[in-house]
DNA sequence: ATACGGGCATGTGTGCATTT
DNA sequence: AAATGCACACATGCCCGTAT
């Protein structure tokens, strides 16, 4: 695994915005600066000392980078915060600054870290590169309980799509069995075509991308919206199956099915939903799983805050408790 | 080719001194 | 006392030489 966080905007995202890496981290490198408001803040100073480069150097990334680091903590105080500032510097620590300072350019530490992700040259930022993958894993792994593989269920909303979604499912297999004359094939040809439809993989695939093996349930490994849509289409699919059964009084033969099965999809009403699924499913598989899904390439973003806390805090309680509290409902 | 370092010029907000 | 002007330190932009 060599990633390039210096190339890649995503993977450094995926770090930064990763609060439970980052406090890690933090611990790690024990670079203490100092606190102010709620949290720690270095000088520019102190960011080129640390990095062992100039402090030419730091500030013309503050400028090439600036929207990402002022997004990341990079801002510059001035007036009553830059007062209050100076009063919380730890007259022991060497951070001085100079009582004539108007305009001091400060970075938490979140803006610390990018830019030792940044920096090309600096001996200390490489050493802290290979160290900060490693602590992201080492997080991303703990707190997933040692394998990303199911952490699609560390989520609140996983257990009631897939409960919810049994049903819809049972009525798409019942609209096969009652309703198309064809063996028992049709069950996976048509559930692939959802698949295919919704993220451009079919079971196999997806299983081969994800590394399952054969006992393992595709299901199981599936974001709650990636379910919720696979619901949609099949109730959607169950419906319209079921509705020319009826019209033409026997049962349907394969083409009808694929007739029926492309009018569905074509309706317009499914982007946004599909839109959704596939950008999910492809920036977690990466941010998560380390997992790029090649026909979704385009779809991964950076994950944000809330989508780490979503799947790494800890109201993101673990399957089998959640199993114990849904007992009665399963 | 790319990035670092350094020089130089310009911009900016604040404190202090001077003017009104 | 308020307004004005000045000095200062850092931020920022531009340019060029150098190292790899």
């Amino acid at each position: 695994m060599a990633k390039q966080l210096s190339n890649s905007e995503i993977d450094r995202r995926n770090i930064l915005n990763n609060p439970y890496a980052v406090k890690a981290i933090q611990k790690e490198v024990g670079f203490v600066g100092t606190y102010f408001i709620d949290e720690y803040k270095f000088t520019v100073r102190q960011v080129a000392d640390f990095y062992e480069v100039d402090q030419r150097t730091i500030e013309r990334y503050l400028v090439n980078y600036a929207d990402e680091l002022k997004e990341n903590g990079y801002e510059i105080l001035t007036g009553q915060h830059l007062k209050d500032f100076k009063n919380s510097v730890d007259t022991d620590t060497n951070v001085g600054i100079n009582p004539k300072t108007v305009r001091l350019g400060v970075l938490n530490f979140k803006a610390f870290l990018n830019i030792g992700m940044l920096i090309a040259e600096s001996e200390k930022a490489r050493l802290l590169r290979s160290l900060v993958l490693n602590i992201v894993l080492d997080v991303v792994g703990k707190k997933a309980g040692g394998t990303a593989k199911y952490i699609n269920q560390r989520d609140d909303t996983y257990l009631i799509s897939l409960y919810v979604g049994e049903n819809y499912r049972k009525d798409f297999t019942d609209a096969l069995k009652e309703c198309v004359d064809m063996g028992n094939f049709k069950y996976p040809v048509y559930t692939n075509k959802i698949y295919k439809s919704i993220f451009k993989e079919h079971a196999g695939e997806y299983r081969s991308i994800l590394s399952l093996t054969k006992k393992e349930n595709v299901r199981n490994t599936m974001y709650s919206e990636v379910l919720t849509t696979i619901s949609m289409y099949e109730t959607g699919l169950a419906n319209e199956i079921k509705k020319k059964y009826k019209s033409i009084g026997r049962k349907l033969k394969p083409k009808e099915v694929d007739e029926i099965f492309e009018e569905f999809e074509k309706n317009p009403a499914w982007v946004p939903q599909i839109e959704m699924a596939r950008m999910k499913m492809a920036s977690r598989d990466y941010g998560f799983r380390e997992v790029l899904h090649p026909e979704l390439a385009n779809y991964v973003n950076p994950l944000n805050t809330d989508e780490f806390e979503r799947f790494l805090g800890d109201k993101s309680a673990e399957l089998a408790d959640r199993i114990e509290q849904y007992k009665d409902v399963f």
